[in-house]
DNA sequence: TACCAGGTCCTCG
DNA sequence: CGAGGACATGGT
C-alpha cells in the first residue's frame, strides 16, 4: 500500500468518518454533519458555503449559513434581486463580506443565465466541463470549484486546501502548485467520491487541531509517516 | 496584541 | 508564469 493511502487509513481509524459536507436539515437554521446534501437546496448551501468559507474559519462561515436560512436566501433569484450592500451586511461575519456578496451574486447570475438557475442541469456536465464552467465564474477558484464538484455534485475529484498542502509538504512531498498536489493524491488513490470526501475532511480535522502552523506532533496519529517529525 | 482561519483576484515584473 | 498585496470578521 502506498504512503498516501496508508495515511488515509490511519486517519480514518483515528478520527472515524466525518459525515461531510455540513448542511441544514429541514426545520433548522444550523447546518450539521449529516452526510452531505440530499436535495437541491442543500446542494446550493454547499456551493454558497464553499464560497463563504474562503480563507475563513468554518465557524464564521456557519454563522452566515444561519443568517441566510433566517432570511430564506438559499434561492438563486433572491440573491440576484437583493442589493449587494444589504447582502454584504447579512453575510458580514464570514469576513471579506463585500467581495463575497459579489461572488455569490456572480455565481447565481451564472447559474440563472446558463442553467436556468438549476444546479442539477449544471451538474449534468462531466467533471472536466463542470470544473471549467465553475472556474469561469469570478470568485470561484480551483479549491472552491473542486469543493462544489466533490461535495455538492458528488463527483470524484480531490480538494486541495491549505491543510492538505501543509500536511503533504510536512509528510515530505515537494509539490507546491494546486494541480500538482491534486495529482499526487488522485494518482495514489482509487477514483472514489466517497474516499475523496472522507480524506479531505480528515485532513481538515488533522490540520485544524494537530498539524497546525505550530504543529502538535506528539498527538499526531501519522507522525511515523512524517519527514518533518522525523527531522526534529 | 498579534496571529490565524476549509482562497481568489488583480497587478506587476 | 510567480510573487505580492488587498480583501475583513471573529476567536485565542
Amino acid at each position: 500500500m502506498n504512503k498516501i493511502f496508508s495515511v488515509y487509513n490511519k486517519l480514518y481509524f483515528h478520527f472515524g468518518p466525518q459525515h461531510w459536507w455540513p448542511v441544514t436539515e429541514k426545520g433548522n437554521f444550523h447546518p450539521t454533519y449529516s452526510g452531505g446534501p440530499k436535495n437541491e437546496k442543500q446542494q446550493l448551501e454547499v456551493c454558497f458555503g464553499s464560497i463563504l468559507a474562503q480563507n475563513t474559519s468554518w465557524k464564521n462561515a456557519e454563522k452566515v449559513i444561519v443568517e441566510l436560512n433566517k432570511h430564506s436566501l438559499f434561492d438563486v433569484k433572491k440573491i440576484i434581486k437583493i442589493g449587494a450592500k444589504k447582502l454584504a451586511q447579512i453575510i458580514r461575519s464570514s469576513g471579506y463580506h463585500n467581495q463575497k456578496a459579489k461572488k455569490l451574486k456572480n455565481f447565481c447570475d451564472f447559474l440563472l443565465n446558463k442553467y436556468d438557475g438549476k444546479l442539477n442541469l449544471l451538474f449534468k456536465n462531466d467533471i472536466a466541463e463542470l470544473r471549467k464552467q465553475l472556474l469561469s465564474v469570478n470568485g470561484i477558484g480551483p479549491e472552491t470549484a473542486d469543493s462544489i464538484i466533490l461535495y455538492a455534485a458528488k463527483k470524484p475529484i480531490f480538494v486541495i486546501d491549505a491543510y492538505a498542502k501543509r500536511i503533504a509538504n510536512r509528510l515530505g512531498y515537494k509539490e507546491q502548485r494546486y494541480d500538482e498536489l491534486q495529482n499526487l493524491f488522485m494518482e495514489n488513490l482509487p477514483n472514489s467520491e466517497k474516499l475523496f470526501n472522507e480524506y479531505h475532511a480528515l485532513l481538515v480535522e488533522l490540520g485544524k487541531d494537530i498539524c497546525k502552523k505550530k504543529p502538535l506532533c506528539g498527538k499526531c496519529p501519522i507522525n511515523r509517516y512524517c519527514s518533518y517529525y522525523k527531522s526534529k
